[in-house]
DNA sequence: GCGACAG
DNA sequence: ATCTTGTCGC
């Protein structure tokens, strides 16, 4: 619906791209929704590693909630409109991932969104999972593989469903969370308009016996799919 | 200055 | 992110 200000997404240059973070970081709402997600989609983007002819391939994946029976799937692919510089990953996918989500049918568009990397994790409380949210004013939730900054507080247990907190500078900024045995965590925090306790919630509530939830899962599958060919 | 560094 | 079959371990 309001796919109003992608224009966040699309700096001139990265002393903007900074500018920008700064100004989303403070639109960032760490509180739950109102109403109960009807509909979640995962977002991921699939790349050629050769830089020259950098395109990103993006998907969603949209599934039914809390049933998580596929809805649709959506997808679009643009060149890279920047270099992947740790930090401003939003830049780079963020287009893309917002072009995915608008491809899709009104009548399945997810209203909670899993984003691939991090939310408030971030330097700058900014990671992708904030700037989409933000820019598409829906729910997002950082689900990220490794760590951008700060450090799991304590002892992470080895069970699926352990957690433990993400620390970054004296602050809570997300929840390593093992959702797997003998994986590696994941990082899972505020994107926009959900608490970390309900982001995390929502990831348990979306794991199905992988080291990822349903909709990232598939939406890598997706991507992956809509690069090669299938 | 040096090291770290989502995807 | 991506290149890739089998293989070791729980």
């Amino acid at each position: 619906m309001d796919i109003s200000r992608t224009d966040l997404l699309r700096p001139a240059t990265l002393r903007d791209a900074t500018a920008i973070q700064r100004r989303i970081a403070d639109l960032v709402d760490p509180r739950d929704s109102a109403a109960a997600p009807s509909r979640a989609a995962g977002l991921d983007v699939s790349a050629n590693i050769r830089a020259a002819d950098a395109v990103i391939h993006a998907a969603a994946v949209v599934l039914d909630w809390p049933s998580l029976a596929l809805a649709a799937t959506g997808g679009a692919s643009e060149p890279a409109p920047f270099p992947y510089v740790p930090g401003y990953l939003g830049f780079r996918e963020a287009p893309a991932l917002a072009a995915a989500i608008a491809s899709l049918p009104a009548e399945v568009r997810p209203d909670l969104l899993f984003v691939d990397g991090q939310g408030w994790a971030h330097p700058r409380r900014c990671g992708i999972a904030c700037q989409i949210g933000v820019a598409l004013d829906l729910p997002a939730i950082g689900v990220a593989k490794s760590i951008l900054v700060g450090e799991i507080a304590g002892t992470l247990g080895p069970a699926p469903g352990d957690a433990a907190r993400l620390v970054w500078k004296g602050e809570t900024v997300a929840v390593a969370l093992r959702t797997r045995a003998r994986a590696n965590p994941l990082f899972i925090s505020v994107g926009h308009r959900v608490s970390l306790d309900g982001a995390v919630a929502h990831v348990r509530a979306a794991l199905r016996g992988y080291r990822l939830p349903e909709p990232t899962r598939l939406a890598h599958l997706a991507a992956n799919v809509r690069r090669r060919g299938g």
